[in-house]
DNA sequence: CGACAATACTTGCAAATTACAACTTTTTTA
DNA sequence: TAAAAAAGTTGTAATTTGCAAGTATTGTCG
């Protein structure tokens, strides 16, 4: 069991999840890219997050990502708020428009997904996302590689 | 079990796999990027094939691929073959270096994994091997959207 | 207190990545 | 055999990216 071929499930795995998300992904008349759908998750899977957490946790350059996010200012789909605290810090949070197309990309997703799982049985897909959830936890845990504080 | 927030298990799942990619894998002096060392996998995985074959694999527009695959010769890493019996077609290979370095990455990514997976017991680790062969099994015949004749 | 370092973010600039249009070459079709 | 189609390549322009250097705010320490 030491010599399983791991980087290829994950390579496949994450590529087609990655051409899901490329083609499947625009709403309500606003096409936004992969990046930034992930970015508008992550902002609303982290509350109250600031510019420099969200950069971390996916791993860009916080100066693209500090573009990335006035693109999306732009495109009334996030706000900046300067901490109350701390004025150095700002806080990102969706806007309405962009929960909205959040949602919409998140309902699209799981709209494929389920479909691919349709082609399961009850017990494969109580195992598959045990499973998912089970490496999800691992990974976030692990100290080999990758991990920001903010997970 | 119908709404599963599916995406986000695969949101993180591969976030968190490509970051692990992109920090970790460089090998033998030479610095590749994700991209490149994706494009060498599929290389690999897929033998004898086109440049058109394996830029769909991908999801890249083939003008892109093209230059991608120049740049790969110029590192010496691919090999550009005209088929023998249509000379429109390009037939690519990995070089001696470009399989070597392949080999050091999958050795480095499997090493990375094995570390993760080593805080599984035996029955945890099967049952997310096979969660993962049967979702990639699944992905590849779904015609959902996301597929193209080489997987 | 006050200078100096550190932190959070932003902008200048240059390089890399990407894609559409238009091209060449070769093969298929009718 | 002429026209259409397919496989790649190049021109060009837009977008994305990251390092260096900047501003503004906060923390530190004599």
């Amino acid at each position: 069991m030491e010599n399983e071929n791991l980087r290829g499930l994950f390579q496949l795995l994450t590529r087609r999840f990655g051409l899901l998300n490329k083609n499947c992904c625009s709403a309500d008349g606003i096409e936004i890219s992969l990046v930034q759908s992930h970015i508008l998750y992550e902002i609303n899977r982290q509350n109250k997050a600031s510019i420099q957490q969200i950069a971390e946790t996916l791993g860009t350059d916080i100066t693209t990502f500090s573009r990335q996010i006035q693109s999306l200012i732009k495109l009334n789909l996030v706000t900046k708020t300067p901490d109350a605290e701390d004025r150095r810090i700002s806080i990102l949070s969706l806007t309405d428009e962009g929960v909205k197309i959040n949602q919409t990309i998140d309902q699209q997703m799981n709209d494929y997904l389920n479909e691919i799982f349709k082609t399961m049985n009850e017990f494969e897909k109580e195992s598959v996302v045990r499973s998912l959830t089970l490496l999800n936890d691992r990974m976030l845990k692990s100290s080999v590689c990758c991990t920001t504080p903010w997970g």
